[in-house]
DNA sequence: CGCGTTTGACCAGCGC
DNA sequence: GCGCTGGTCAAACGCG
């Protein structure tokens, strides 16, 4: 017995209107413009790196978003921004218009790393990525945290290794020190279901209301131990057939998904050789039964990729029960080089 | 019994 | 300083 378990959800009760301002994606303040995306994607391209106006002084070695977080194969994702978008600005700023972490290593508030990608012709995904350089403006556990965010990693581990007992017995330290530092990546998927498969374990430690939003916030671990990557979950409250999911920190390990079905390899090149949405109805059939590990329903993915949207109009887009699996297993692959 | 979820409490940063 | 908010913890609980 407990005092008040079950449909109590106190953090799902109570919703205050504040601001204008949407239910952040990620807590984050920033909302960018497709050019400003393009621009990263270029820059990171043509080795300019810094994500920023401001120079950057921290070039960033990655050339695509799965090289960025992975440390990968540098041709990777490079037609996330090959291939314009029309439909990216609508759907992030008019439709969706969440709100995306920046982090900017100069803090000149533009973009660190963000795009869209329409993976099928219905479904679409954002993603931003950053590498946790700078917080941005938005996120709070800044201040008394930059020099124990360094220790940080070495302790994190020590406490994995440690177990429950180090948790329990560093707790208010550990909750001083605990956050950040580590790259996120968001996507925006349609689907029904909240917690989307994606290959890898999680284990759900809290759940909160979001500001400004009816649905609340859940948050995730990953269930492999040392592996420290997180992942916030919540629904568009514009548009609640979205799904926004935010993966934070690397994977250290490989994918549960990948061990039963081993087809995590196809994903890399062969993916990527084309656009997810100029492939013949968005993802070859093939690969989305091979990725998804509950198998494929061809219906989700259309043959014909329709006209681009006009972008002040962004029209609602289909719901998938399926999300873009394979977006997130390129962005997580389970062939880790890091990885003893 | 192990694992994952639920959920009240707590902490820390930020804005006023 | 206070209240709000996001993020996390951890005990209780459910399920297979």
């Amino acid at each position: 017995m407990s005092s008040g378990r079950r449909g109590g959800d106190r953090h799902g009760l109570y919703h205050q209107h504040g601001h204008s301002h949407l239910g952040r994606a990620d807590g984050a303040d920033y909302v960018f413009s497709g050019s400003e995306m393009e621009s990263f994607f270029f820059n990171q391209l043509a080795g300019v790196g810094g994500g920023g106006a401001g120079g950057a002084d921290e070039i960033m070695p990655y050339s695509s978003i799965t090289d960025y977080l992975q440390g990968l194969d540098p041709t990777g994702l490079a037609w996330h921004l090959d291939v314009p978008c029309p439909a990216q600005d609508a759907l992030v700023k008019h439709e969706l218009s969440v709100d995306v972490m920046s982090y900017d290593s100069q803090g000149t508030g533009s973009a660190a790393g963000e795009g869209v990608v329409l993976v099928t012709p219905n479904s679409s995904v954002y993603f931003s990525s950053s590498d946790g350089e700078e917080e941005g403006k938005s996120r709070r556990c800044k201040k008394g945290r930059a020099k124990a965010e360094e220790e940080e990693v070495v302790e994190d581990e020590k406490d994995e290794e440690d177990g429950e007992n180090s948790k329990k017995a560093n707790k208010p330290k550990k909750k001083a020190e605990k956050r950040q530092q580590q790259p996120r990546v968001a996507f925006l998927t349609k689907s029904e279901v909240d917690h989307l498969e994606d290959g890898y374990r999680w284990r759900k430690y809290g759940q909160k209301a979001v500001k400004n939003s009816p649905y609340p916030r859940s948050y995730y671990r990953c269930t492999t131990p040392k592996c420290g990557v997180k992942k916030r979950v919540e629904r568009s409250y514009q548009d609640p057939s979205t799904v926004i999911t935010t993966y934070e920190g690397h994977h250290t390990h490989h994918s549960p998904a990948s061990l039963r079905g081993g087809s995590a390899h196809l994903f890399t090149p062969n993916v990527h050789a084309l656009p997810p949405h100029l492939m013949p109805g968005g993802f070859h059939p093939d690969l989305i039964s091979l990725m998804h590990p509950m198998g494929a329903n061809p219906n989700m993915y259309l043959p014909s990729i329709p006209p681009p949207p006009s972008p002040m109009a962004a029209p609602p887009l289909q719901q998938h029960h399926l999300t873009d699996f394979a977006l997130l297993q390129d962005f997580f692959p389970s062939t880790m080089p890091n990885n003893p």
